[in-house]
DNA sequence: TACCCATCAACTAAG
DNA sequence: TTGATGGGTA
């Protein structure tokens, strides 16, 4: 298995000597690299897949590389092992050892708009940006493993100062709804291993070999973690790319490589420099664009698969018709060479940006799958169920019952929660212990009580069915009991409440196949949830598809035919990280679109783009300036009749419908 | 308490 | 242009 690898990934996945570093460029074949090395791990050097972990970012990371190491190791070889982000292992051990700080083990985690509104209580104010600006700021606290305490020292502003002390009630707040929220996650497993050296031997005992995937991406918190769990010995692989280092905005720094050779001074590093992924005009261009940024470490990517198609960059009017152009271009270009949808993305900086492409692929009746943004389990119909999961899981968690409580309604008003939330906070205990408080209910009304009490006995009787019974009965019935399907079709226009119920019921279908998979029962299965993604390997998903992914999201992954859209001032690069001064991250992030192109690639940029409602004149990026002359040939909206030019379009357009034949089937 | 309608802000990235 | 929020009323 090791003969069709080159002498660098070999060495690679042989060394086991000490710590090691493998710096691999774009495309050079660094997920082959960690999988082979699980492999060898197993079979050659007797470990066992219990004692192995590899880490990725990103839970479709995550999948695939699961996937690809069970290929490689046949049978039940790959039982055991742990591929998982760095959340969903810090979950892990967090629900293991919960207690030892504090928590019980069926704690809630709280996503970022429920740590919003928790601000927005604390700091009495409906001030987005300030509380933006808090959120932010504990996060990065968090990220940089600080306390509230040392946050409160060290803040030297009034603003942070302020901060700081938000800090501590927020987490103050969080411990008494036996909530984390997702910094946590990484957070709380460092402390816990620093406080009781018993739990780290245990992990360190269990997790013999770690591999770390996109290491470049790592913070300081996460970086904490990977030291303490490899111990001194330093038993590791990280494997990553400062080139391609975009999340600096999550606290991640490229630092924490330099730092790595410094903490590890026996730590071996192979660089990986041959491209297997694209052309050599794709690879001078991301090659020349990366150049203007300063080096960390110097490598020269190099291909061997042809110089290729010159690099278009085309200007459109606007963004109406950029869409439509990109659509045009990619159904003459899969025509002429009879591709298929899925060889081609789109990519762009911002998620906004997807919708009027996803408009135009649906006109043209063209399948895509969209990718990053935003998650299943932000829509309102699954916050929902998921609260009243949460609460069946975990009492303590009020934001769950306010929402559970309130959603669909059941006469349970502002009122009545008001003197509720009072009382629970006088006599320090949550909402749902205080409903059966005596005192608290001579406070309100008959009428009011009774529905309040009707609500959390059903919460009890769903708390006994959710150990015992199958989970799908258990939130069939629950659905039924709540009329959840009549609310949303009294609530919202009938097509939008059948889209709702249906994504209601494609979470039950999923829950219920996930509980029946792996014999859990409800309760198991609400304590993962927060982290899954269930979008993510959906059978009844068209597998030939284009895909529209933002440029973060489209780390790791390769494509025949890109189009990079958008390449505007004050898009890519963002205004506000122009206004930071952050110019080289997004640098990178125009370096990571280039080089998810094998074949072509197409880059465009709009004239004139709305905004709030209104229009405003743009220029070109100025990474489009960056580019190798010779790879790039522009082509440019001309100054003639633009009513022509669109009917033009929507002429040749129709030509290429009609050359194609039937319209390809659409599952979205 | 719940529904309806008007007004206003949003558009950086992900677990 | 959308989606969230809030006030006023039945």
């Amino acid at each position: 298995m090791l003969n069709s690898m080159n002498p660098q990934q070999r060495e690679a996945v042989k060394y086991l000597d000490g710590p090691l570093l493998v710096l691999a460029g774009a495309g050079s074949g660094k997920t082959r690299v960690i999988t082979q090395k699980i492999a060898y791990l197993v079979e050659k050097c007797g470990y066992s897949p219990k004692e192995i972990a590899a880490i990725t970012f990103t839970n479709k990371a995550a999948r695939e590389m699961q996937e690809r190491v069970g290929h490689l190791l046949q049978g039940n070889h790959s039982k055991g092992l742990t591929i998982a982000t760095f959340h969903s292992l810090g979950l892990q051990m967090l629900r293991q050892e919960a207690e030892l700080l504090g928590y019980k083990p069926q704690f809630s985690i709280l996503d970022s708009s429920d740590s919003f509104k928790i601000l927005s209580d604390i700091l009495a104010t409906t001030d987005k940006q300030l509380l933006r600006k808090t959120q932010w700021q504990i996060s990065s606290w968090k990220n940089a493993f600080v306390n509230p305490d040392q946050a409160a020292a060290t803040a030297d502003e009034e603003i942070a100062h302020a901060a700081a002390k938000v800090y501590q009630i927020y987490q103050q707040t969080l411990k008494a709804y036996q909530a984390v929220d997702f910094d946590d996650l990484i957070k709380l497993p460092v402390e816990l291993f620093e406080q009781h050296p018993e739990a780290l031997r245990r992990w360190q005992h269990k997790l013999k070999y770690l591999l770390i995937d996109e290491y470049q991406d790592t913070n300081a918190c996460q970086y904490r973690l990977v030291k303490m769990l490899t111990g001194i010995e330093g038993r590791f692989t990280a494997v990553g790319d400062d080139d391609q280092a975009i999340y600096g905005w999550r606290g991640a720094d490229v630092e924490n490589l330099r730092q790595l050779t410094q903490d590890f001074s026996r730590l071996k590093v192979i660089k990986l420099e041959q491209n297997y992924r694209s052309t050599v005009r794709i690879l001078r261009a991301a090659n020349q664009v990366i150049a203007n940024n300063p080096k960390l470490f110097e490598k020269k990517l190099w291909s061997e698969l042809g110089t290729g198609d010159l690099i278009q960059v085309s200007a459109a009017k606007d963004e109406d018709h950029e869409a439509e152009s990109v659509v045009m271009k990619l159904l003459a270009h899969k025509f002429e060479h009879r591709t298929k949808f899925l060889d081609y993305a789109i990519l762009y900086r911002g998620n906004h940006q997807a919708r009027i492409f996803e408009q135009q692929l649906r006109q043209q009746k063209i399948p895509y799958t969209i990718s990053g943004g935003q998650s299943f389990f932000d829509k309102a119909e699954i916050k929902d169920l998921v609260s009243y999961l949460r609460l069946i899981a975990n009492e303590d968690d009020d934001p769950a019952f306010i929402r559970a409580a309130t959603t669909p309604k059941k006469g349970i008003g502002n009122t009545t929660l008001e003197r509720l939330g009072e009382y629970a906070s006088q006599k320090k205990m949550s909402l749902f212990e205080a409903a059966f408080e005596g005192d608290f209910q001579r406070e309100i009304g008959n009428r009011q009580l009774e529905d309040l009490l009707t609500f959390c006995q059903f919460i009890n009787r769903m708390q006994e069915r959710a150990e015992k019974d199958p989970a799908g009965e258990v939130l069939n019935d629950m659905l039924t009991a709540i009329n959840y399907e009549a609310f949303l079709y009294d609530t919202e226009e009938p097509r939008s409440a059948e889209n709702k119920w249906k994504s209601v019921m494609d979470f039950v279908a999923w829950l219920t196949r996930k509980g029946d998979e792996d014999e859990k029962n409800l309760l198991a299965l609400t304590q993962m949830i927060s982290l899954m993604s269930m979008l993510e390997g959906r059978e009844d998903a068209e597998p030939d598809a284009v895909k529209l992914s933002t440029l973060h999201a489209s780390k790791g992954l390769e494509y025949g035919h890109v189009f990079l859209i958008g390449c505007e001032e004050g898009i890519l690069p963002h205004r506000e990280s122009v206004d930071d001064g952050k110019i080289e991250e997004e640098r990178r992030l125009m370096y990571v679109g280039i080089t998810r192109a094998q074949k072509s690639l197409n880059i465009s940029w709009c004239r004139r783009r709305k905004r709030a409602g209104e229009h405003e004149s743009c220029e070109p990026s100025r990474f489009i300036a960056e580019l190798p002359a010779d790879d790039v040939r522009h082509s440019g909206q001309p100054q003639s009749d633009p009513v022509a030019n669109k009917e033009n379009a929507r002429q040749r357009l129709a030509q290429i419908r009609a050359m194609l034949g039937s319209s390809p089937k659409t599952d979205n």
